[in-house]
DNA sequence: ACAAGGCATCGACGGACATCGAATCAGAGG
DNA sequence: CCTCTGATTCGATGTCCGTCGATGCCTTGT
């Protein structure tokens, strides 16, 4: 094998389902709108959304923590936020050496932009 | 003199934008988040995301408050949600005679979509 | 004009959350 | 082993926000 990538194998505690129904469709239930909403609350945030971005944007779909901690807030509230993307499930994470890299899980954005693009029309 | 009546002349509510740009070209600034971020919030909570998508899925793509209510809340709580989804560009409202009206806003929810979408992918 | 019903606003309360400094954990290197 | 650096966790604090009952506004029907 060439491939020498080592899979994170993380398994976030509750597994992430790929993520949610139409929401045109029907409405949504509570334990729906539950879970749903976690997600989009997670990106509620303005310096959340700061690093997401920052993420989503660097090359090779993956940043260091320092190289994206630059937001205007501590590096504790850096490490809380990412924690938070984290358990939403729209970001994961791996240690590698000294540093830790975020990624952002493209499967679960992607059925969060169709839930929406489903809504407008 | 006493005609000049100070009307309350609210023309905020219109100067939502189109919304954002794309979130994995670059990061956000801490100005494009903080007005992203509002949108995101909206949906960030369960009620607030059962009320919308009980609009977005009525028939004719709009839904009179008396349709949607039944959300597990009181009565002001409905209505409070349903102004921060308007607040956020999301919803818009119109009075015909004894009841109000919301409809989905089609293109601030799919630029919504297509941020997330380009993040994805 | 009056009464009734639908919806919005107000004021208050309780829980959730963002933020920080300090402490702690995890690797790398001397 | 010890130290240095990067990153997470902990505990405390101030603010924001979801919720409610009471009240007010608007429209309809009597």
């Amino acid at each position: 094998m060439s491939n020498t990538k080592v899979l994170p194998l993380v398994e976030p505690e509750t597994a992430v389902e790929p993520c949610c129904p139409p929401l045109a469709e029907r409405p949504f239930s509570a334990e729906e709108a539950e879970r749903t909403a976690k997600m989009f609350k997670a990106l509620g945030d303005p310096v959340r959304l700061r690093l997401f971005s920052a993420v989503a944007a660097h090359a090779d779909g993956e940043a260091c923590v320092c190289d994206i901690s630059d937001v205007g807030v501590s590096q504790p509230t850096v490490s809380h936020h990412l924690k938070k993307l984290k358990e939403a499930g729209l970001l994961s994470s791996e240690r590698r050496g000294t540093w830790v890299y975020y990624r952002v899980e493209p499967s679960v954005v992607a059925a969060m932009g169709r839930l929406l693009t489903a809504a407008a029309g």
